[in-house]
DNA sequence: TATTGTTATACTCTATAACTATA
DNA sequence: TATAGTTATAGAGTATAACAATA
């Protein structure tokens, strides 16, 4: 029999190889990363705007804890942003007194960075909400399907 | 034992109850879907820019694919994005003669949205190199974890 | 009056080039 | 000359309000 030149929709029931598989959008990893990630980014930022707060400078806190006295190049790499993106971010940071930058190094070009006090006390009501957050949005998965899930995902990223 | 208060990194050894985990960026799936995401995006970005298109033009032509017709409030549905960002995207698809806009439904306001015949064949080229870039950026993993890793996903964005 | 597609606009995010001050 | 931080700027992406044509 000839292959049909005019079905519609094949469904994914037959496991072949490697070709000729459906190939939409809903057998691509990326596209579902894309609308997970989105679903709990989404889901994050409504949680910190009580802070008003954004993702990017909850996680430049949480590095500066991991890292105090890091330089601000060191801080840009670890957000995976350009250095000019670091300064307004830090500035706002730096306005409502949660990191300060300190002119401490040998190489007086640079500024080590780190967390004030309060910097530190908000930072655990945050990575609470984080955590609350992350387990709101994945509500769909048991423990053992979050643990496999970001087992699975930090192959993916750190490879 | 107490508690020790200077501890600098508990690994997740234990699996203790629900408090008092590490709670650091690393445990949190919103922090490792989002760098996975970037990966896999950034990855797809660079194949696709050989043909001059975003993947949210990609993903266009394979939702008009599914729903030949379909208005561009439903597009905009489907794509995750408000109404007004489908005009640019249309436009730039019409001047490339992928698809097309037409006056076929009896409300004479809306179009019906329909792939060329060129955008079909395009979009035949398209998904194998999106079927390839998944597979090159999560090269770190096997199939039956990719089948796994796609499992979970859906379970999260669908829920 | 409500709705489809559109325009205008603005705000965020991101990236690059150029500047300053140190080295 | 090279580097750390900064400034200026421009390009995407995203969101809202308002408008024209149609219902």
């Amino acid at each position: 029999m000839a292959r049909s030149a005019h079905s519609t929709a094949v469904p994914p029931e037959s496991d072949v190889p490697a070709a000729a598989l459906d190939a939409s959008l809903e057998n691509l990893i990326g596209y579902a990363l894309r609308r997970a990630q989105l679903k709990l980014f989404q889901n994050l930022i409504g949680k910190l705007s009580a802070h008003d707060l954004r993702p990017a400078q909850f996680s430049a806190l949480a590095i500066i804890e991991q890292s105090p006295g890091l330089m601000q190049a060191d801080l840009a790499r670890a957000l995976a942003i350009e250095p000019p993106q670091v300064v307004p971010l830090l500035n706002k940071l730096e306005e409502r007194a949660l990191a300060v930058r300190i002119r401490c190094k040998p190489d007086k070009r640079s500024y080590g960075i780190f967390l004030s006090k309060s910097g530190e006390t908000l930072l655990k009501e945050l990575k609470q909400i984080a955590a609350d957050s992350d387990l709101e949005a994945t509500a769909a998965l048991n423990e053992s399907e979050r643990a496999e899930l970001l087992k699975l995902l930090k192959k993916v990223y750190q490879y």
